[in-house]
RNA sequence: GCCCAGGUAGCUCAGUUGGUAGAGCAGCGGAUUGAAAAUCCGCGUGUCGGUGGUUCAAUUCCGCCCCUGGGCA
């Protein structure tokens, strides 16, 4: 719209149905910027109804960066993320342009904004060493055996299964305690952006717009699309299988639950996870503004540019 | 109008032989360094329908009233 917003970054972030996609739209008009998701699940191919992609509709409108763009074989991360938005940032603003940054993953905004300790990519052979472990050991032997090698793991839970094993793993692959890894400088990916807002609705409308989306999803062909995703027979332990709504209505699809009552887990599954973002928002970006909807969000970000 | 049954957490209910109450589901708070839509930790949130009475003490017993469901008219 004008020149003078040129090659700046902006955050939109928020919970699930918050409204973020239409507020990065929106202000990705208003200063002629592109827009670099920052959802875990958005970024998967066989996820477009079931994820709330934006729309083609949309897509034309402004330009819209790491949607769909791994195969749902494929396995996203906080930092495969967070090195392809900053090469995608540092695109757009080789066009001369704004970069907005909108999602719902808390984790992968502050691996852009302030990096993640330099660990190499984990080998599948050590990962595998690390599930096998665990499985022979047991959960309190495993933990045990880790606190042995690495002091540091002693802050993890012994029913955190998912970090008990990426910190074995690490230590394995790289014959270094994750701990240690952890302690070495972080390096921000990306300039400072230049303003960050998180849409926080209340809570009695979150649930609402969570609970009539999933409706709309279905309507929309969500379960055409879940079972495009079954018919793939991709290991339930790829992030794109954790998909909620897709998990539940291939649980459905499988015999397990109805359909109705497929559709009321979702539901309560995204209300949970819902309000699992708002925690990490509230006590993990503290000092970022916030709006109640999607305007106000836009206005604050427009207001706080010029300034 | 009369007769039953019931009114206890947001919902479905349990319970207290009188000492102000607890389950499931829902919900709430927290952690978060490459699976983060993941993974994990913590928490009953309550005028026991209302009002009088008996009692040291009533959510519990008694009376009356209100509400809901069923039956009879």
């Amino acid at each position: 719209m004008t020149e003078s917003f040129g090659e700046i970054t902006v955050f939109i972030a928020g919970p699930t149905a918050s409204g973020k996609s239409a507020a990065a739209l929106a202000l990705a008009e208003r200063i002629g910027g592109e827009i670099v998701n920052a959802d875990a699940l958005q970024v998967y191919a066989d996820l477009d109804i079931l994820s709330a992609r934006p729309s083609p509709e949309e897509t034309a409108r402004v330009s819209h960066h790491l949607f769909g763009f791994l195969d749902g074989a494929e396995r996203c991360s906080a930092g495969r993320w967070a090195r392809a938005a900053a090469r995608a940032v540092g695109e757009i603003h080789g066009r001369g342009r704004p970069a907005i940054v909108a999602g719902g993953t808390g984790l992968y905004f502050r691996a852009l904004e302030e990096g993640l300790s330099p660990i190499p990519t984990i080998p599948d052979a050590a990962r595998n060493e690390a599930r096998e472990a665990y499985e022979r050991l047991g959960a309190e032997a495993f933990h045990a055996e880790l606190v042995a090698r690495d002091p540091g793991a002693a802050r993890i839970a012994v029913a955190d299964r998912q970090r008990l094993l990426r910190s074995w793993e690490v230590q394995a692959a790289t014959g270094k305690p994750l701990s240690a890894h952890q302690a070495a400088a972080r390096a921000p990916l990306i300039e400072p952006p230049a303003a960050r807002m998180v849409i926080e609705p209340d809570r009695e409308t979150l649930y609402a717009d969570c609970d009539a989306r999933f409706d709309a999803m279905l309507a929309r062909g969500g379960l055409e699309e879940a079972r495009r995703l079954k018919a793939r027979g991709l290991s339930p332990d790829l992030p794109v299988m954790k998909a909620l709504g897709a998990a539940e209505l291939i649980a459905h699809l499988g015999g397990a639950l109805g359909l109705e009552e497929a559709a009321e887990l979702a539901k309560r599954n995204t209300r949970r996870f819902a309000k699992r973002q708002l925690t990490w928002f509230r006590n993990q970006t503290p000092g970022w503004p916030r709006a109640r909807t999607p305007d106000e969000a836009v206005a604050a970000v427009i207001n706080a540019l010029q300034i």
